[in-house]
DNA sequence: CCGACCAGAATGAACGTTCAGTCACTGGCA
DNA sequence: TGCCAGTGACTGAACGTTCATTCTGGTCGG
Protein backbone atom coordinates (compact mmCIF):
# COMPACT_ATOMS: atom_id res chain seq x y z
CA UNK A 1 0.00 0.00 0.00
CA UNK A 2 1.48 2.76 -1.41
CA UNK A 3 1.76 5.81 1.81
CA UNK A 4 -1.79 7.83 1.79
CA UNK A 5 -0.64 10.50 3.41
CA UNK A 6 1.91 11.68 0.80
CA UNK A 7 -0.43 11.09 -2.10
CA UNK A 8 -2.41 13.60 -0.11
CA UNK A 9 0.26 15.98 0.58
CA UNK A 10 1.12 15.47 -3.63
CA UNK A 11 -2.47 16.28 -4.50
CA UNK A 12 -2.48 19.11 -2.62
CA UNK A 13 0.58 20.25 -4.10
CA UNK A 14 -0.88 19.90 -7.67
CA UNK A 15 -3.67 21.66 -7.08
CA UNK A 16 -2.57 24.53 -5.83
CA UNK A 17 0.11 24.98 -8.47
CA UNK A 18 -2.01 24.42 -11.17
CA UNK A 19 -5.29 26.39 -9.63
CA UNK A 20 -4.26 28.54 -6.74
CA UNK A 21 -4.45 28.60 -3.14
CA UNK A 22 -7.82 29.76 -3.29
CA UNK A 23 -9.09 27.07 -5.62
CA UNK A 24 -8.39 23.98 -4.00
CA UNK A 25 -11.46 22.54 -2.36
CA UNK A 26 -10.59 19.54 0.08
CA UNK A 27 -13.27 17.71 -2.54
CA UNK A 28 -10.98 18.09 -5.61
CA UNK A 29 -7.72 17.18 -3.10
CA UNK A 30 -9.08 14.19 -2.34
CA UNK A 31 -10.37 13.07 -5.96
CA UNK A 32 -7.08 13.50 -6.87
CA UNK A 33 -5.36 11.45 -4.33
CA UNK A 34 -7.66 8.95 -4.97
CA UNK A 35 -9.25 8.76 -2.03
CA UNK A 36 -12.24 9.74 -0.20
CA UNK A 37 -13.07 13.62 1.37
CA UNK A 38 -13.09 11.82 5.20
CA UNK A 39 -10.22 10.35 4.65
CA UNK A 40 -7.91 13.44 4.69
CA UNK A 41 -9.16 14.18 8.32
CA UNK A 42 -7.50 11.04 9.52
CA UNK A 43 -3.61 12.64 8.67
CA UNK A 44 -5.22 16.06 8.93
CA UNK A 45 -7.09 17.76 11.74
CA UNK A 46 -7.71 20.83 9.21
CA UNK A 47 -7.15 22.02 5.80
CA UNK A 48 -4.86 24.56 7.33
CA UNK A 49 -3.22 21.75 9.02
CA UNK A 50 -2.70 19.89 5.95
CA UNK A 51 -1.27 23.42 3.98
CA UNK A 52 1.27 24.18 6.83
CA UNK A 53 2.62 20.28 6.50
CA UNK A 54 2.94 20.85 3.00
CA UNK A 55 5.45 23.71 3.69
CA UNK A 56 7.01 21.87 5.72
CA UNK A 57 7.73 19.05 3.88
CA UNK A 58 8.84 21.60 1.36
CA UNK A 59 11.33 22.83 3.16
CA UNK A 60 13.08 19.74 5.25
CA UNK A 61 13.50 18.73 1.39
CA UNK A 62 14.87 21.90 0.30
CA UNK A 63 17.01 22.08 3.34
CA UNK A 64 18.33 18.44 2.52
CA UNK A 65 18.85 18.77 -1.22
CA UNK A 66 20.82 22.34 -0.15
CA UNK A 67 22.98 20.99 2.07
CA UNK A 68 24.30 17.87 -0.08
CA UNK A 69 27.61 17.44 -0.56
CA UNK A 70 28.30 20.70 1.64
CA UNK A 71 31.65 20.64 3.26
CA UNK A 72 32.45 23.81 5.88
CA UNK A 73 36.08 22.92 5.09
CA UNK A 74 36.29 23.28 1.55
CA UNK A 75 37.50 26.52 0.25
CA UNK A 76 35.04 29.59 0.11
CA UNK A 77 34.48 29.79 -3.82
CA UNK A 78 33.60 25.97 -3.71
CA UNK A 79 31.18 25.91 -0.95
CA UNK A 80 29.35 29.00 -2.28
CA UNK A 81 28.87 26.84 -5.58
CA UNK A 82 28.45 23.99 -3.51
CA UNK A 83 25.11 25.38 -2.00
CA UNK A 84 23.51 27.63 -4.32
CA UNK A 85 24.18 25.14 -6.85
CA UNK A 86 22.39 22.44 -5.16
CA UNK A 87 19.29 24.76 -4.43
CA UNK A 88 19.39 26.43 -8.07
CA UNK A 89 19.33 22.56 -9.36
CA UNK A 90 16.95 21.54 -7.42
CA UNK A 91 14.25 23.93 -7.82
CA UNK A 92 14.44 23.77 -11.55
CA UNK A 93 14.19 20.51 -11.70
CA UNK A 94 11.34 20.53 -9.49
CA UNK A 95 8.95 23.07 -10.91
CA UNK A 96 6.05 22.06 -8.73
CA UNK A 97 7.90 22.63 -5.15
CA UNK A 98 9.15 25.96 -6.51
CA UNK A 99 6.00 27.07 -7.96
CA UNK A 100 4.62 25.99 -4.64
CA UNK A 101 6.87 27.84 -2.06
CA UNK A 102 6.38 31.05 -4.73
CA UNK A 103 2.38 31.21 -3.21
CA UNK A 104 2.89 29.95 -0.08
CA UNK A 105 5.41 32.42 1.28
CA UNK A 106 3.95 35.05 -0.66
CA UNK A 107 0.64 34.72 1.00
CA UNK A 108 -0.36 35.05 4.76
CA UNK A 109 -1.54 31.83 5.34
CA UNK A 110 1.66 30.86 6.31
CA UNK A 111 2.62 33.07 9.50
CA UNK A 112 5.76 34.68 9.84
CA UNK A 113 7.07 32.97 12.86
CA UNK A 114 6.22 29.42 11.21
CA UNK A 115 8.13 30.65 8.06
CA UNK A 116 10.90 32.26 10.21
CA UNK A 117 11.67 28.42 12.37
CA UNK A 118 11.81 26.12 9.50
CA UNK A 119 14.18 27.99 7.54
CA UNK A 120 17.26 28.31 10.60
CA UNK A 121 19.10 25.43 9.82
CA UNK A 122 19.93 26.90 5.90
CA UNK A 123 20.26 30.02 7.66
CA UNK A 124 22.85 29.16 9.56
CA UNK A 125 24.56 27.14 7.43
CA UNK A 126 24.94 30.44 4.70
CA UNK A 127 25.34 32.77 7.61
CA UNK A 128 28.37 30.65 8.33
CA UNK A 129 29.56 30.77 4.67
CA UNK A 130 29.18 34.62 4.74
CA UNK A 131 30.95 35.23 7.85
CA UNK A 132 33.71 33.34 6.72
CA UNK A 133 34.30 34.77 3.26
CA UNK A 134 34.26 38.31 5.16
CA UNK A 135 37.00 37.70 7.54
CA UNK A 136 39.13 36.48 4.50
CA UNK A 137 38.20 39.56 3.25
CA UNK A 138 36.68 38.10 0.02
CA UNK A 139 32.88 39.42 0.39
CA UNK A 140 31.86 42.56 0.63
CA UNK A 141 31.34 44.18 4.05
CA UNK A 142 27.57 44.93 3.82
CA UNK A 143 25.59 42.38 6.34
CA UNK A 144 24.94 39.07 5.88
CA UNK A 145 20.75 39.83 5.12
CA UNK A 146 22.10 41.74 2.05
CA UNK A 147 24.39 39.76 1.04
CA UNK A 148 22.29 36.96 1.14
CA UNK A 149 19.20 37.86 -0.30
CA UNK A 150 20.92 39.55 -3.57
CA UNK A 151 22.07 35.91 -4.31
CA UNK A 152 18.68 33.94 -3.04
CA UNK A 153 16.55 36.58 -4.55
CA UNK A 154 18.49 36.37 -8.11
CA UNK A 155 18.36 32.41 -7.92
CA UNK A 156 14.82 31.96 -6.84
CA UNK A 157 13.57 34.77 -10.05
CA UNK A 158 15.72 33.28 -12.23
CA UNK A 159 14.23 29.96 -11.48
CA UNK A 160 11.00 31.14 -11.70
CA UNK A 161 11.80 32.99 -15.37
CA UNK A 162 12.77 30.23 -16.33
CA UNK A 163 10.00 27.88 -15.65
CA UNK A 164 7.32 30.56 -16.71
CA UNK A 165 8.91 31.31 -20.45
CA UNK A 166 11.11 28.79 -20.91
CA UNK A 167 11.88 29.91 -25.00
CA UNK A 168 13.18 33.16 -23.60
CA UNK A 169 16.67 31.57 -22.13
CA UNK A 170 18.51 29.59 -24.35
CA UNK A 171 19.94 26.22 -22.90
CA UNK A 172 23.70 27.24 -23.91
CA UNK A 173 23.88 30.47 -22.61
CA UNK A 174 22.07 30.43 -19.17
CA UNK A 175 23.65 27.91 -17.55
CA UNK A 176 23.73 26.80 -13.70
CA UNK A 177 27.81 28.99 -14.26
CA UNK A 178 26.42 32.11 -15.67
CA UNK A 179 24.19 32.67 -13.14
CA UNK A 180 25.78 32.10 -9.88
CA UNK A 181 28.62 33.31 -11.01
CA UNK A 182 26.70 36.63 -11.68
CA UNK A 183 25.92 36.36 -8.00
CA UNK A 184 29.35 35.50 -6.78
CA UNK A 185 30.76 38.60 -8.68
CA UNK A 186 27.96 40.99 -7.22
CA UNK A 187 29.43 39.61 -3.53
CA UNK A 188 32.81 39.65 -3.35
CA UNK A 189 34.59 42.57 -2.61
CA UNK B 1 -17.57 62.23 -3.76
CA UNK B 2 -15.05 59.58 -3.60
CA UNK B 3 -14.25 57.75 -6.79
CA UNK B 4 -15.78 54.48 -5.78
CA UNK B 5 -14.72 52.06 -8.18
CA UNK B 6 -11.15 53.37 -6.57
CA UNK B 7 -12.45 52.39 -2.95
CA UNK B 8 -13.17 49.15 -4.07
CA UNK B 9 -9.85 48.43 -5.59
CA UNK B 10 -8.28 49.58 -2.27
CA UNK B 11 -10.57 47.62 0.25
CA UNK B 12 -9.49 44.29 -2.12
CA UNK B 13 -5.72 44.83 -2.19
CA UNK B 14 -5.85 45.25 1.34
CA UNK B 15 -8.20 42.51 2.16
CA UNK B 16 -5.92 40.38 0.24
CA UNK B 17 -2.33 41.88 1.29
CA UNK B 18 -3.89 40.44 5.41
CA UNK B 19 -5.60 37.91 4.78
CA UNK B 20 -4.24 36.06 1.32
CA UNK B 21 -6.00 35.67 -2.18
CA UNK B 22 -8.28 32.41 -0.50
CA UNK B 23 -9.39 34.10 2.26
CA UNK B 24 -10.99 38.08 1.14
CA UNK B 25 -14.85 37.21 0.29
CA UNK B 26 -16.59 40.00 -1.70
CA UNK B 27 -18.79 40.37 1.27
CA UNK B 28 -15.46 41.74 3.15
CA UNK B 29 -14.55 43.65 0.93
CA UNK B 30 -17.67 45.39 0.65
CA UNK B 31 -17.95 45.74 4.00
CA UNK B 32 -13.84 47.47 3.95
CA UNK B 33 -15.10 49.67 0.89
CA UNK B 34 -18.16 51.04 2.91
CA UNK B 35 -20.40 50.21 0.09
CA UNK B 36 -23.25 46.83 -0.85
CA UNK B 37 -22.55 43.70 -1.88
CA UNK B 38 -23.94 44.55 -5.29
CA UNK B 39 -22.34 47.75 -5.79
CA UNK B 40 -19.01 46.12 -6.56
CA UNK B 41 -20.62 44.53 -9.75
CA UNK B 42 -21.68 47.45 -11.03
CA UNK B 43 -17.91 48.23 -11.65
CA UNK B 44 -16.59 44.77 -12.07
CA UNK B 45 -18.04 41.91 -13.81
CA UNK B 46 -17.00 39.05 -11.50
CA UNK B 47 -14.35 39.18 -8.65
CA UNK B 48 -11.95 37.06 -11.14
CA UNK B 49 -12.68 40.37 -13.10
CA UNK B 50 -11.85 42.98 -9.82
CA UNK B 51 -8.58 40.90 -9.06
CA UNK B 52 -7.49 41.56 -12.68
CA UNK B 53 -8.42 44.83 -12.62
CA UNK B 54 -6.12 45.44 -9.41
CA UNK B 55 -3.03 44.04 -11.14
CA UNK B 56 -3.56 46.29 -14.17
CA UNK B 57 -4.03 49.42 -11.64
CA UNK B 58 -0.73 48.34 -9.62
CA UNK B 59 1.27 47.46 -13.47
CA UNK B 60 0.58 50.75 -14.12
CA UNK B 61 1.28 52.85 -11.12
CA UNK B 62 4.90 50.56 -10.80
CA UNK B 63 5.60 51.46 -14.09
CA UNK B 64 5.22 55.13 -13.71
CA UNK B 65 6.68 55.46 -10.92
CA UNK B 66 9.73 53.39 -11.94
CA UNK B 67 10.42 55.63 -15.16
CA UNK B 68 10.06 58.86 -13.79
CA UNK B 69 13.00 61.20 -14.72
CA UNK B 70 14.43 58.42 -16.49
CA UNK B 71 16.41 59.57 -19.73
CA UNK B 72 18.27 57.03 -22.20
CA UNK B 73 20.34 59.95 -22.96
CA UNK B 74 22.31 59.96 -19.96
CA UNK B 75 25.41 57.66 -18.99
CA UNK B 76 24.66 54.38 -18.27
CA UNK B 77 25.04 54.15 -14.61
CA UNK B 78 22.66 57.23 -14.17
CA UNK B 79 20.28 55.34 -16.28
CA UNK B 80 20.31 52.14 -14.20
CA UNK B 81 20.47 53.68 -11.02
CA UNK B 82 17.39 55.63 -11.32
CA UNK B 83 15.39 52.97 -13.15
CA UNK B 84 16.13 50.84 -10.20
CA UNK B 85 16.16 53.07 -7.37
CA UNK B 86 13.08 54.77 -8.25
CA UNK B 87 11.61 51.14 -8.81
CA UNK B 88 13.15 50.13 -5.09
CA UNK B 89 12.10 53.64 -3.54
CA UNK B 90 8.61 52.61 -4.80
CA UNK B 91 7.95 49.10 -3.43
CA UNK B 92 9.26 50.44 -0.20
CA UNK B 93 7.53 52.91 0.05
CA UNK B 94 4.24 51.00 -0.18
CA UNK B 95 4.29 47.57 1.11
CA UNK B 96 0.78 46.66 0.97
CA UNK B 97 1.71 47.37 -3.32
CA UNK B 98 4.74 44.95 -3.02
CA UNK B 99 2.82 42.61 -0.88
CA UNK B 100 -0.14 42.19 -3.15
CA UNK B 101 2.03 42.07 -6.46
CA UNK B 102 3.55 39.28 -4.82
CA UNK B 103 1.00 37.36 -4.09
CA UNK B 104 -0.79 37.98 -7.36
CA UNK B 105 2.23 37.09 -9.67
CA UNK B 106 2.53 33.34 -7.57
CA UNK B 107 -0.80 32.60 -7.72
CA UNK B 108 -2.28 31.37 -11.50
CA UNK B 109 -5.04 33.61 -10.68
CA UNK B 110 -3.20 36.30 -13.84
CA UNK B 111 -2.75 34.40 -16.03
CA UNK B 112 0.77 33.82 -17.67
CA UNK B 113 -0.35 36.11 -21.01
CA UNK B 114 -2.16 38.58 -19.03
CA UNK B 115 1.00 39.21 -16.96
CA UNK B 116 3.33 39.09 -19.68
CA UNK B 117 1.15 41.95 -21.83
CA UNK B 118 1.38 44.36 -18.80
CA UNK B 119 4.59 44.56 -18.22
CA UNK B 120 6.01 45.25 -22.06
CA UNK B 121 6.40 49.18 -21.81
CA UNK B 122 8.85 48.49 -18.42
CA UNK B 123 10.66 45.49 -20.51
CA UNK B 124 11.11 47.60 -23.31
CA UNK B 125 12.96 50.35 -21.50
CA UNK B 126 15.29 47.96 -19.31
CA UNK B 127 15.86 45.82 -22.66
CA UNK B 128 17.27 48.85 -24.57
CA UNK B 129 19.19 49.89 -21.51
CA UNK B 130 21.24 46.64 -21.42
CA UNK B 131 21.61 46.07 -24.82
CA UNK B 132 23.31 49.69 -24.94
CA UNK B 133 25.40 48.56 -22.02
CA UNK B 134 26.31 45.71 -23.87
CA UNK B 135 27.62 47.32 -26.93
CA UNK B 136 29.28 50.11 -24.64
CA UNK B 137 31.27 47.08 -23.19
CA UNK B 138 29.96 48.04 -19.69
CA UNK B 139 27.67 44.98 -19.31
CA UNK B 140 28.64 41.17 -19.09
CA UNK B 141 27.72 39.44 -22.64
CA UNK B 142 25.04 37.59 -21.74
CA UNK B 143 21.33 37.35 -22.40
CA UNK B 144 19.27 40.12 -20.90
CA UNK B 145 16.74 38.10 -19.57
CA UNK B 146 19.39 36.54 -17.34
CA UNK B 147 21.27 40.25 -16.34
CA UNK B 148 17.53 41.53 -15.65
CA UNK B 149 16.70 39.16 -13.54
CA UNK B 150 19.55 39.06 -11.57
CA UNK B 151 18.79 42.72 -10.51
CA UNK B 152 14.51 42.44 -10.44
CA UNK B 153 15.38 39.54 -8.11
CA UNK B 154 17.66 41.12 -6.12
CA UNK B 155 15.68 44.02 -5.58
CA UNK B 156 12.14 42.74 -4.68
CA UNK B 157 13.66 39.79 -2.40
CA UNK B 158 15.61 42.97 -0.88
CA UNK B 159 12.26 44.64 -0.41
CA UNK B 160 10.15 41.91 1.01
CA UNK B 161 13.23 40.65 3.38
CA UNK B 162 13.17 44.39 4.68
CA UNK B 163 9.40 44.72 5.09
CA UNK B 164 8.88 41.29 6.17
CA UNK B 165 12.04 41.44 9.21
CA UNK B 166 13.01 45.44 9.46
CA UNK B 167 14.75 44.94 12.13
CA UNK B 168 17.54 42.34 11.08
CA UNK B 169 17.85 45.88 8.58
CA UNK B 170 20.07 48.51 10.07
CA UNK B 171 19.37 51.85 8.47
CA UNK B 172 22.81 52.97 7.63
CA UNK B 173 24.33 50.03 6.25
CA UNK B 174 21.34 48.47 3.50
CA UNK B 175 20.74 51.77 1.85
CA UNK B 176 19.50 51.99 -1.58
CA UNK B 177 22.98 52.64 -2.59
CA UNK B 178 24.68 49.45 -1.42
CA UNK B 179 22.11 47.18 -3.29
CA UNK B 180 21.87 48.72 -6.51
CA UNK B 181 25.87 48.47 -6.46
CA UNK B 182 25.85 44.84 -5.86
CA UNK B 183 22.95 44.46 -8.50
CA UNK B 184 25.41 46.49 -10.66
CA UNK B 185 28.68 44.71 -9.78
CA UNK B 186 26.70 41.58 -10.59
CA UNK B 187 25.89 42.45 -13.82
CA UNK B 188 29.14 44.94 -15.25
CA UNK B 189 31.60 43.21 -16.69
C1' DC C 1 -16.71 -11.43 14.42
C1' DC C 2 -13.61 -7.94 15.69
C1' DG C 3 -11.22 -3.62 14.95
C1' DA C 4 -8.75 -0.66 11.98
C1' DC C 5 -9.42 1.74 8.08
C1' DC C 6 -11.70 4.05 4.55
C1' DA C 7 -15.23 5.98 0.95
C1' DG C 8 -18.51 9.09 -0.03
C1' DA C 9 -23.14 10.95 1.18
C1' DA C 10 -24.75 14.26 4.46
C1' DT C 11 -24.56 18.73 6.80
C1' DG C 12 -24.53 23.41 7.87
C1' DA C 13 -21.87 27.41 7.01
C1' DA C 14 -20.10 30.55 3.82
C1' DC C 15 -19.48 31.91 -0.67
C1' DG C 16 -20.27 34.70 -5.26
C1' DT C 17 -23.81 36.74 -7.50
C1' DT C 18 -28.51 38.65 -8.36
C1' DC C 19 -32.32 41.70 -8.13
C1' DA C 20 -36.29 44.15 -6.29
C1' DG C 21 -36.49 48.08 -4.06
C1' DT C 22 -34.64 52.77 -2.00
C1' DC C 23 -32.88 57.08 -2.48
C1' DA C 24 -30.90 61.48 -4.11
C1' DC C 25 -30.99 64.11 -7.80
C1' DT C 26 -32.34 66.04 -12.42
C1' DG C 27 -35.07 68.69 -15.69
C1' DG C 28 -39.54 70.09 -17.29
C1' DC C 29 -43.89 71.94 -16.46
C1' DA C 30 -47.44 74.58 -13.96
C1' DT D 1 -41.07 78.59 -6.95
C1' DG D 2 -43.28 74.04 -6.08
C1' DC D 3 -44.12 69.74 -7.76
C1' DC D 4 -43.45 65.47 -9.96
C1' DA D 5 -41.94 61.82 -13.17
C1' DG D 6 -37.72 59.92 -14.64
C1' DT D 7 -33.05 58.28 -13.91
C1' DG D 8 -29.52 55.50 -12.34
C1' DA D 9 -26.29 54.53 -8.56
C1' DC D 10 -26.72 51.99 -4.63
C1' DT D 11 -28.21 48.63 -1.02
C1' DG D 12 -28.56 44.22 1.31
C1' DA D 13 -31.59 40.22 1.77
C1' DA D 14 -32.11 36.20 -0.87
C1' DC D 15 -30.54 32.49 -3.98
C1' DG D 16 -28.27 28.52 -5.53
C1' DT D 17 -23.81 26.65 -5.27
C1' DT D 18 -19.78 25.02 -3.22
C1' DC D 19 -17.07 24.54 0.62
C1' DA D 20 -14.80 22.19 4.91
C1' DT D 21 -15.94 18.95 7.95
C1' DT D 22 -18.65 15.07 10.06
C1' DC D 23 -21.14 10.86 9.97
C1' DT D 24 -22.50 6.40 8.66
C1' DG D 25 -22.00 2.27 6.92
C1' DG D 26 -18.98 -0.95 4.50
C1' DT D 27 -14.62 -3.62 3.65
C1' DC D 28 -11.02 -6.66 4.82
C1' DG D 29 -7.13 -8.94 7.24
C1' DG D 30 -6.77 -11.63 11.29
Amino acid sequence: MIDKREQILKATAEMIVEHGLQACPMSKISALAGCGAGTIYRYFETKQDLVKALFDDLITKLTAACTEGYDASLPLRERFFTLWGNYYRYVLANPCQRALMDQLLASPTICAEHRENSLTVLQQVIGQLLDDGKHQGVFKDLPNELLNTVTYGSLSMMAKKQQQAPEKFSCVSCDEEDILSLCWDAIRR
